[in-house]
DNA sequence: CAGCGTGCCTGACATATGTCAGATTTTAAC
DNA sequence: GTTAAAATCTGACATATGTCAGGCACGCTG
């Protein structure tokens, strides 16, 4: 194809994702679909709740009125558990990408970042607190895979940034300011109960005019002092 | 006295702090203060490495070079040595305050966040690391101290951001602002691999003139559409 | 009804963990 | 050197946890 966007970088290309692990002791898929479900909801809830180490089997089982025993024909380990829902709610693929909207010109910055902050406020609260707080409990290979997502990220955002920015000089800097909006995405979740005081779209509008004039500020002063290469 | 700055709320109020167990199986106190310091230490860097859960008081023991029993002459339990830890870390009252900082109305509000950043970053990086990953794992009285803590954190700098926004309306949405400069106090203590790339003092100059643009652009904005109460 | 396949559960194993009683060693004073 | 106080350690208890083997119940086919 030769009139799409020129040659943005793929931006959606090949994502990491966690291995799950395959079981076969119950055959109809649809039930193993429907078990693992209830499984993983309860799993949820509890790790926010408890914290993953805090959690246990039991209590998930308690939870999703799985039995004991039964629970290890639909998951493989307390582990496994906690990788398919960062799965479905840190890698999903159906909420919006941060660098992609920004590639596009048309949206001013604070347009791009209300856009992007409202989706994943709304989509990804749970994914996003999950994440952050329970690092330190992955199997080692997973918190490989959840970095090298975080690096590419922040990488493509750098990009578009430049972009963006017209003639910034190359600076280790602006690696600060892509971080920063990453950071900023956990804002809303972790700061959860102001959420309940403040309607959400405040939240969006107030947080994306500032990080929109902070990101210009930021980008002003790499310019005008282009110390670092 | 008359002479202070005048009527500035006294910022410095009984902070909480969390309830230390006291034990006396021990009696030579130089002693009670060098191991439990041993004790403590071995369980920061436990802590901060595989989380408060995944680490045994064995771990600890080991760490330290104190016997299983005898660790229990220095400290009442796991959650006691936490206690202990954010006392310190956490707690401390020799870091610069920044709703205190702000009250000086002589600092613009880009070095006020300057001073503020580099010297929380400097001194209390563990601390906040430490208090931001374990709060799920505390005593249900100890996560209340945390809050109350940080409730009045907020409040104090509500009343310095109005101080400094001049005729800015009672709005809820200055809370968001005092939120966001807390939780910037987190940056870059979670994105530590980026400060080993980047020298801190270039991170604190780059955040806060960010951060500075974007109070003052959420402030504006306030003050142009004052909607909530 | 018998026979079988599929999903479910009782019950338990092996290990790990927080905690400590009580024996043992060290220290210091006479 | 004797002795008593103080500090440290061995060893263990009670419990909790991840995991699963092997038996059970139910529905389907003939």
């Amino acid at each position: 194809m030769t009139n799409g966007k020129p040659e943005t970088p793929d931006l959606q290309s090949a994502e990491p994702m966690l291995a799950e692990a395959e079981l076969n002791g119950v055959r109809n898929e649809d039930l193993v679909r429907q078990r693992r479900e209830q499984i993983c909801d309860a799993a949820l809830e509890l790790f926010l709740m408890k914290g993953f180490a805090a959690t246990t089997i039991r209590d998930i089982c308690a939870g999703s009125g799985v039995n004991q025993a039964s629970i290890y024909d639909y998951i493989a380990n307390k582990n496994d558990i906690l990788r398919r829902l960062l799965n479905q709610l840190w890698f999903r693929r159906d909420v919006v990408n941060l660098p992609e909207l920004m590639a596009n010109q048309d949206l001013s910055m604070q347009e791009v970042l209300a856009r992007y902050f409202r989706e994943a406020w709304a989509m990804k609260r749970k994914g996003t607190l999950l994440a952050y707080r329970s690092v330190p409990h992955m199997q080692a290979e997973d918190r490989k895979a959840m970095r090298m997502r975080e690096r590419k990220l922040i990488e493509d955002l750098c990009v578009q940034l430049h972009r963006r920015a017209g003639n910034m000089p190359d600076d280790k800097r602006v690696e600060v300011i892509a971080n920063l909006l990453v950071f900023l995405t956990a804002f809303a979740p972790m700061r959860d109960w102001l959420t309940r005081d403040i309607p959400n779209e405040d939240m969006v509008q107030l947080i994306s005019a500032g990080a929109a004039a902070a990101v210009e500020k930021m980008i002003d002063e790499i310019c005008k002092d282009p110390a670092n290469g």
